[in-house]
RNA sequence: CGCGGGAUAGAGCAGUCCGGUAGCUCGUCGGGCUCAUAACCCGGAGGUCGUAGGUUCAAAUCCUGCUCCCGCAA
């Protein structure tokens, strides 16, 4: 097999699937670049990125710029000389000077089926919107945001039953198989992306995971899933806050955001049209539980 | 030292302010009712109250240290 000299630039979990890859895979990871470790978390402590962690665990030299605008870190990397640099979810946009710092360029892996889906939040987005189908794409990147063209495809259904965390799992594992086969193998054909099909997955904001119990059961269904196990769903209900962790459709009818009913199988919340059976939720300061559990001890 | 909630039976909670016999819902086990049941009735088992000290005749409850879990914010 092909053994390439990669330079590796990523930060969470999915790129992570796929750097552990490259590293099984045989390939010579001279550099493994990922975001500085940020105060986060409760108490602020300094934590690593998840891929900070694995790189140290496997004894790869880790580098984390503030920023890739200046020359020591555009130097760094290209001093590396590397086939290829691949990114996955590194969280930054590179400049031209990094794009061409490695022989064959930069090559992303995005979690979509490019041009749909540009842009932060791929999965997510794909899930809420109730796509069917989706798949990652890797792309030689160009200097616009999940504009390169396309160097291979791999598409997975997505089932009306999966939360974006399954969904997550299955693109990294996906996108970990589309990258070592990229890089055993050759003879990718670029191929331009479509822009007049392309769609933006914009960042998810806070007030988004709010759910509005007017829409119909479709719609918050999805975004429930879409958004489940992180950011997450919330909604008040009886004036505390409620993250709606899972949840299933339902017939029920009656004025949207009252709870038409809480048994063991769930509480069922009236929607627009028809209504949402909430089946497991987490209450602020509490773990996550069923509604069984839940309703053992906590009147609605 | 970013703000805040929490740790009590297998699970979820009450009791803590105002110290004095360990309580609720569910589960579990046994029995009953029923054509039948995840339903209903009766009964039982199951807890050194997170941990280490302190105060007290007496601590789940008051005081102090420690550990762990979680929400917000970033």
């Amino acid at each position: 097999m092909k053994i390439c000299n990669i330079v590796f630039m990523g930060t969470p979990d999915f790129a992570v699937e796929a750097l552990k890859r490259i590293y099984e895979d045989g390939h010579n990871i001279s550099l493994v670049i990922t975001q500085p470790d940020k105060q986060r978390g409760r108490g602020m402590a300094f934590t690593p990125s998840p891929v900070k962690a694995y790189a140290l665990e496997k004894g790869l030299r880790v580098y984390q710029p503030q920023s890739l605008k200046d020359e020591e870190a555009q130097s760094i990397i290209k001093a590396e000389n590397a086939d290829y640099i691949v990114v996955a979810a590194y969280g930054k946009i590179l400049p031209k000077a990094v794009l061409e710092a490695a022989k064959g360029g930069c090559v992303n892996i995005h979690a979509s089926l490019l041009p749909r889906h540009r842009g932060a939040a791929p999965i997510n987005r794909a899930v809420m919107e109730g796509d069917t189908v989706g798949g990652v794409t890797v792309m030689q990147m160009a200097e616009g945001l999940d504009t390169g063209d396309m160097l291979l495809v791999k598409e997975t259904p997505i089932s009306d039953t999966m939360t974006a965390g399954e969904y997550h799992d299955l693109l990294a594992k996906l996108g970990a198989d589309a990258i070592s086969e990229f890089l055993s193998g050759d003879g990718f054909v670029p191929v331009p992306q479509n822009d007049a099909f392309a769609t933006y997955a914009a960042k998810i904001e806070k007030s988004e995971a709010e759910i509005d119990f007017s829409e119909d059961n479709t719609a918050v269904y999805n975004k429930i899933r879409g958004l489940s196990p992180y950011p997450c769903a919330f909604a008040f209900i009886g004036g505390k806050r409620y993250k709606l962790i899972s949840a299933l459709k339902g017939e029920g009818n009656g004025a949207f955001g009252t709870v038409l009913s809480a048994t063991a199988e769930g509480i069922e919340i009236a929607c627009g049209k028809g209504s949402v059976i909430i089946t497991s939720l987490q209450l602020e300061g509490k773990r996550a539980m069923t509604a069984a559990q839940f309703l053992a001890g906590n009147k609605l």
